[in-house]
DNA sequence: TTGGCTGCAAACTTTTTGCAGGGGT
DNA sequence: ACCCCTGCAAAAAGTTTGCAGCCAA
């Protein structure tokens, strides 16, 4: 089985990784390949952007702009929230993030995570899970492959599946 | 080719109806049908309700609060924003509405259409497309019931396809 | 050295809340 | 008649913006 811990940040929703393939936790990179990622996509590698795109690559899901930057204020104490929303600004429009799109929840959350996976929603917990499989990947593609859609050139997709957790599926 | 008119909610979002099987544009539906739903859900059918309802069934694609007040307003002068948002609240509590996942633009969005039913992303018009695929539900539903998910119980799954239109598909 | 980035604070947008009064059942 | 629902307005929550100064390239 492949699923890992879950982490609670405060009281807001729970995030964890689900894959039937790799598990891969979030390993925090060194700080030389998170310049390589920011200047690859054309930005200035400050302290305060390379703390914020470690946050997003640490921090377990989907987090806030909230929740990055209670952690970088953790550990750079005095970074404005402002920057943290014109960073991950930024970070979007040069392709380096996603706004992961959701349903509940007041704030954006963002996804550090280019590839291609899909999502769990458990209605319990709220749980937001990221859940990867090459087979389903091949499965939608060749679906649309030989079905086609009319007038419409698809480029990703992104499985919702809403369900709960249980104790033994 | 079934492809449904573009309409445009001052500008804002474009949203149509995309199906390859049925192509149903919102039909307003009849006052006793909207009261019949309300009292299904345990709501009081107000004048407010009423017209809320109507316009989350008639308005093309992924209402906001905000728009589903315009149109109200334009029938019945004196609605209350606030009045909007309890209502569709509670509309998606009693399971009448349900909130719509989306990544980009600051608002929430709501759909009527309770009935499962997938995504189309434009990312050059930004349209929201509905798209339903009967024999894309079953590809989908028989993977999981072969493969299954540890530890999770799946109930509903929603394609979010990211592409954009093209004249000739 | 220079222009992009940061911090701060104000403004703005979106959503929630409290309460008194009205209308559905 | 009861009490859920509405309107209003204030407040909370989330995001954007403007500008002076700083620092990565």
């Amino acid at each position: 089985m492949a699923y890992s811990p879950i982490f609670a940040e405060n009281n807001s929703y729970l995030v964890s990784t689900y894959s039937d393939h790799v598990h891969t936790l979030p390993t925090p990179p060194r700080p030389d390949q998170l310049r390589e990622r920011l200047a690859q996509a054309g930005l200035r590698a400050t302290r305060q952007r390379l703390l914020i795109l470690e946050s997003l690559l640490v921090l377990p899901g989907h987090p806030t702009a909230e929740q990055v930057h209670r952690r970088v204020a953790g550990l750079e104490a005095s970074i404005s929230l402002g920057t943290v929303y014109k960073a991950l600004d930024s970070f979007v429009e040069a392709g380096l993030t996603r706004r992961v799109a959701s349903a509940e929840g007041a704030s954006r959350r963002y996804d550090a995570d280019c590839t291609e996976h899909h999502h769990l929603f458990c209605t319990d917990t709220q749980e937001i899970i990221d859940y990867c499989d090459p087979q389903l990947d091949a499965l939608i593609r060749e679906f649309f492959a030989a079905k086609g859609l009319q007038n419409f050139q698809p480029h990703s997709f992104s499985l919702h599946i809403t369900g709960n957790k249980v104790s033994n599926g």
